[in-house]
RNA sequence: CGCGGGGUAGAGCAGUUGGUAGCUCGUCGGGCUCAUAACCCGGAGGUCGGAGGUUCAAGUCCUCCCCCCGCAACCA
């Protein structure tokens, strides 16, 4: 049985601070390697950071810090990425930065391999130049012919760049895809299928000449590696692959699973199975791809707004909890609704009523009749062991049980508690933790359930007629909560230690070869009954303080007011002249079908003729609102079409960032100037 | 007709190969008092987005339509 297993989360994108997203993924790929370690496997759990690119490089200028030092800040910095996986008791054996000099000339290493192979190759990247943005953009990316960023024509151009050979591998791909369990869950084959691969695979441009913020490419100076084989060769970099570092590679390769979110499935299913391929090397055995969290039923993101910060939640409630509400709520391969609500409730309601409570009630049970020790003898007899043994047994049905009570009781608990650990088992090697912790709460509500069917304090009134039923009640709850305690660890260690003490559970009570054995807890064991495991949460209360803290760090993190820097290059003032301002009423304003940033103006521009003009502004304003007003509009501009239809010109706005959430304000005048006054 | 996901009780969700519609919270009533005002039992509440079709039988299979959410596009 025990095994190795190597298993992965994505190296994370450290421009800015994780939130609860990544905290997801990391969570639930630990659960799952403590799991492959209680089942006493030898366990590879990778984690880190992707730290190269035009982003981090542009995001360090803005601060005024050199690349490395941003990133620095942020992976080894206070509350960054190091800090907040401590925090939340991740176990990872390794963290990669691709920024670490081994990973880099591994890189170099594998980017030479591939271009020896021919898989790589020099070839040109037909684009638009801009020549005073120095940019370079796709036919796509071009708004109307021109550059982007500053709206100046483009001129036709080539750039050197390398491709890595797709194309070659694409049929492989499809068959990995749609013949094998690589890919999970089922659902995201079809869109990689018809997204990706029936369209055709294109070659992939794997260098940049356009930012210098990443692994050179040795032999070409002026190339940077770009982000594919940089950040996804971190897998098996990690593992020693052509470096000194570390040499695990033939232990662990292939990994038994990459845990990666639902917006990279593309990369981890495509392009690097194909890399690998043409590495010669064996595959991953699966990608699971897990779900986003969401925010009311949106999307969570830094321009909404509305991302959720872990530490806070962590120090509120603390990490367990929080660790156990992520995996508990959520079916791990589709999108969840976070809330705040959600989040108390289940603690509640798992973890303190029912868990929490079991534990409490028991512990000052035994407490209160026996002392704190249950009298020798009172444990399994052999006719339980043997029930649990056939129950526990693979595919192993629960027996028909026609025992009178109150043994009945006590046999269905016990069949219940002893099959829990292969219906857990199953569960978990299918990557479905709240189907594994659906299971284990059963168990639970049923331990608490047998509590009202012997109800003890009946029995306690007379010892010496019922004393020894009462032990043996007692034991049977003491037990069972062992095993769901032993079941629960991946999820909650550090609970569990406190839970284990407090039944006076030894370490081989609390291993996986215990969890399926009913028994295995001395009878005499010392029980304690201790702080509450997990205390009761006033909702309304704790929402309130959240709301807080939440606006506290929001504050804290984001100025107040940003504008854009001002333009230090001047324009002649010919060239000023030539923008056309004019003054314009708004005779009519609709919705784009189709757009949620697009209105449609009808405007009344002086000339006799209206005047169409699309602003992408829907997030601010609402149309009817703006009809009647005077605005201003520059009428001189090439007409665009947007959406299928045509803009003749753009209304001026005046444009700021306020707690890091984007503003706009139409400018308006006053309603005493006529249309198609001009503005000089 | 761009691609995908989803529409099931007031809320949030399960429903494998078609065979009496379930779970958690909330709500109403009852029980118990060991326990963290917790626990246990029971009730009410659903034309399973809409319309057709296949079938003895459809939440589940097929066709069409509507709505929501992502990606994409667009935000001169």
């Amino acid at each position: 049985m025990s095994g190795r297993f190597y298993i992965t989360t994505p190296i994370y994108y450290p421009s800015d601070k994780l939130h609860i997203g990544h905290t997801y993924c990391t969570v639930a790929t630990d659960a799952i390697a403590r799991y492959h370690r209680l089942k006493g496997e030898e366990v590879l759990f990778l984690t880190g950071t992707d730290e190269h690119g035009q982003k981090i490089e542009d995001k360090a200028r803005e601060a005024g810090v050199t690349p490395k030092e941003f990133v620095d800040r942020i992976v080894e910095g206070e509350r960054g990425v190091k800090d907040l996986w401590k925090l939340m008791d991740i176990s990872n054996d390794r963290f990669i930065r691709t920024t670490d000099g081994y990973h880099v000339s591994a890189i170099q290493k594998i980017f030479k391999q591939m271009y020896d192979s021919g898989d790589i190759y020099k070839g040109t990247y037909k684009g638009k130049y801009c020549k005073p943005c120095e940019s370079f953009w796709t036919e796509s990316q071009l708004k109307d012919g021109c550059c982007p960023d500053c709206g100046r024509p483009v001129q036709d151009a080539e750039e050197e760049a390398y491709f890595f050979r797709l194309s070659k591998y694409a049929d492989r791909i499809r068959h990995l895809l749609e013949d094998t369990d690589f890919l999970e869950p089922r659902s995201r084959v079809h869109e990689m299928v018809n997204n990706f691969i029936k369209p055709g695979l294109e070659d992939l441009c794997v260098s940049r000449t356009s930012f210098t913020w990443g692994i050179p490419v040795d032999f070409d100076p002026g190339h940077v590696v770009y982000v594919w084989v940089d950040a996804l060769s971190n897998y098996i970099t990690a593992l020693g692959y052509d470096n000194d570092q570390y040499h695990d590679f033939d232990r662990f390769w292939p990994a038994d699973v990459h845990i990666v979110g639902k917006e990279i499935v593309r990369f981890h299913s495509i392009i690097w199975p194909a890399m690998l391929m043409s590495l010669g090397l064996p595959l991953p055995k699966k990608v699971f791809g897990h779900g986003w969290l969401l925010l009311d039923g949106g999307k969570m993101s830094k321009s909404k707004g509305n991302v959720v910060d872990p530490y806070i939640l962590a120090e509120m409630f603390g990490v367990d909890a929080l660790r156990f509400f992520l995996l508990r709520t959520f079916p791990f391969g589709s999108d969840g609704n976070f809330s705040n609500e959600a989040l108390i409730n289940t603690i509640n309601v798992d973890l303190a009523n029912d868990l929490g409570n079991l534990v409490s009630r028991t512990t000052a049970m035994v407490g209160k009749y026996f002392g704190g020790q249950l009298p020798a003898g009172c444990g399994a007899t052999g006719e339980e062991r043997e029930l649990a043994a056939a129950c526990a047994a693979p595919g192993g049905a629960v027996p028909f049980l026609t025992a009178a009570e109150p043994e009945k009781f006590d046999a269905e608990l016990i069949a219940l508690a002893a099959g829990l650990r292969g219906r857990y088992e199953q569960a978990m090697d299918q990557y479905a933790p709240h189907r594994a912790l659906d299971e284990v709460f059963q168990v639970i509500q049923r331990a608490n359930k047998y509590i009202d069917e012997n109800a003890p304090w009946v029995l306690a009134k007379d010892m010496e007629a019922n004393g020894a039923r009462l032990a043996h009640v007692m034991y049977d709850l003491l037990e069972a909560t062992r095993i769901c305690g032993v079941l629960l660890t991946p999820f909650m260690p550090g609970s569990m230690d406190r839970l284990f003490a407090q039944i006076g559970a030894p370490a081989d009570c609390r291993t996986w070869e215990s969890a399926g054995t009913w028994g295995a807890l001395a009878d005499t064991a010392a029980v304690t009954k201790g702080d509450n495991l997990f205390p009761r949460i006033d909702l309304d209360k704790a929402l309130a303080q959240l709301e807080a803290a939440e606006a506290e760090a929001r504050k804290a993190a984001l100025p107040a007011v940003e504008v854009e820097p001002q333009l230090t290059e001047p324009v002649d003032f010919d060239t000023f002249c030539k923008s056309d301002f004019r003054v314009v009423k708004v005779k009519d304003c609709q919705s784009v079908k189709k757009s949620n940033k697009l209105l449609r103006f009808t405007l009344d521009d002086g000339t006799g003729t209206d005047r169409q003009i699309l602003s992408g502004i829907a997030m601010w304003y609402k149309p009817e609102e703006l009809i009647g007003k005077t605005l201003v509009a520059i009428v001189n501009l090439p007409p665009r079409k947007m959406m299928g239809l045509e803009s003749n010109g753009m209304l001026i706005s005046a444009v700021h960032t306020e707690h890091g959430e984007e503003k706009l304000h139409l400018i308006m005048v006053d309603d005493a100037i006529p249309a198609g006054a001009k503005l000089c």
